[in-house]
DNA sequence: TGATGTTTTTGACAAACCGTCAAAAAATGA
DNA sequence: TCATTTTTTGACGGTTTGTCAAAAACATCA
């Protein structure tokens, strides 16, 4: 049962339309402002057919959330992939977070939804399972290049903390800071212009604290990191543009 | 007109209980289970009454947040003012946000909505300004330790970031792993099972890094931690029954 | 081609919610 | 006591959600 109809062709390729319509109604104007209906007269379909795609709305943000994900996935993917020293690895991951949030600005907030309860509840538990697969998949690729850090004797984490709370660390510090500069009343006002500059500093001190070798300054790790960012540049762009394809 | 009618203390006073009314079903069932009339049946009450106190619920929700962030502020005055060197200080804000997190925990939830645009935007210029205010008193409290630490010339920040964007780290780091922590589903299968003690170590690990001393081991970090908590237990206790009396 | 059965689409419907407002009730004060 | 002000009320118009029987579109086969 390879084959697929016209019709399910069809009907399949509705189901991304939907996402499609949705996304912007979401972000320029909230959960409550995405409605079942105005996605339908948006479509000029019934809203009974929109409802035949997804049970509920909670649903259809779940949907665009796991396209976020897995785009998120296949940057940090392409990141493990940098042919370098561990640390220089895990910078890489660190470019790749700052791409997605510069770049992707609109699947990083699609991301920020699934936090909510009462749509994380409602969603059916395939598509839960779907978010969590991604989740754990990213972890595994940053516990990856820890794990090749400590064969290889470029680090030694401290026995109070595991690999993975190693890098959830690392997790915590960008993730806190992609929602802070997202939502913050003015960072600006609080003396804060740099908000992506401060974070790097961060990662840079925890790697050399925790003793990552190679070990480097300021100037050093800019250099490493601006080094990342053009040469992922244009990989990021058409993992980006060819994405869903998978 | 300091003098209050006892029919204006009424209403006053049914402010506070709207809120109490409304925090349970905002926390427990979310942000669209909070209905005008749910709160109005609860408190027996018109919902034309509710309208009188609270324009929407939006507003509602942030003058929750109001609540929860001045009583995350009394926590970070008193750690502040713990007699100690600037970096121990520095520790004792920590603590302050680890137990906001752990015996707050309520609170800390109500302080996410407000990162909601759909909501902020909604509410009063006068509950946003209490609210940037709120944060602004906080950051302003780090960094007085901050600045103390410098004058003693016990830390020394790099030329490349600000003094504030230098408190941005510990507060991404702080605030990422909170929310990390409530809404990923399940960091315990992720192997993060113990992410305080883990936030605990990258905070060591960062503060030892900017080189602010005294510098100190895990095994040390640990014992001043513990003690600090002892110490403010029974004041931040005081501080969580006491508040909204100010 | 046309008759028959299946799948898909449709939109009217009940229930719930938001925010308004004129009228009713309560409080105030002379 | 009665006139004036303040507060409370709940019915109302306009939306939204999720359902479901009927209509339309499609598939299959003689």
């Amino acid at each position: 049962m390879v084959e697929l109809t016209r019709k399910q062709r069809e009907i399949a390729s509705r189901t991304a339309e939907i996402l499609r319509v949705a996304r912007p109604i979401l972000l320029r104007e909230g959960f409550q402002a995405l409605s079942m209906d105005r996605v339908a007269a948006q479509m000029e379909y019934a809203k009974g057919t929109i409802y035949n795609h997804f049970p509920n709305k909670e649903e259809i943000v779940l949907a665009m959330a796991v396209e976020s994900m897995q785009l998120r996935r296949s940057l940090f993917e392409r990141a493990s992939r940098w042919q370098a020293k561990s640390r220089i690895r895990m910078m890489a991951i660190g470019v790749a977070c700052e791409y997605f949030t510069q770049n992707c600005r609109e699947d990083f907030l699609v991301e920020q939804w699934i936090r909510d309860h009462s749509i994380w509840d409602k969603s059916s538990e395939k598509r839960q399972n779907l978010i969590r697969q991604c989740e754990l998949d990213c972890m595994g690729v940053v516990d990856g290049i820890v794990q090749d850090g400590l064969r290889d004797r470029e680090l030694l984490i401290p026995s109070a903390i595991t690999p993975q709370e190693f890098v959830y660390g690392f997790w915590a510090i960008n993730y806190g800071s992609q929602i802070l500069s997202y939502s913050s009343p003015s960072l600006a006002t609080l003396g804060i212009h740099s908000p992506i500059q401060a974070v790097r500093m961060h990662c840079m001190t925890l790697l050399n604290g925790f003793g990552w070798h190679p070990q480097m300054d300021w100037e050093r790790c800019q250099a490493i990191m601006d080094e990342l960012s053009d040469g992922f540049n244009k990989d990021f762009e058409s993992i980006c543009n060819n994405r869903g394809t998978a």
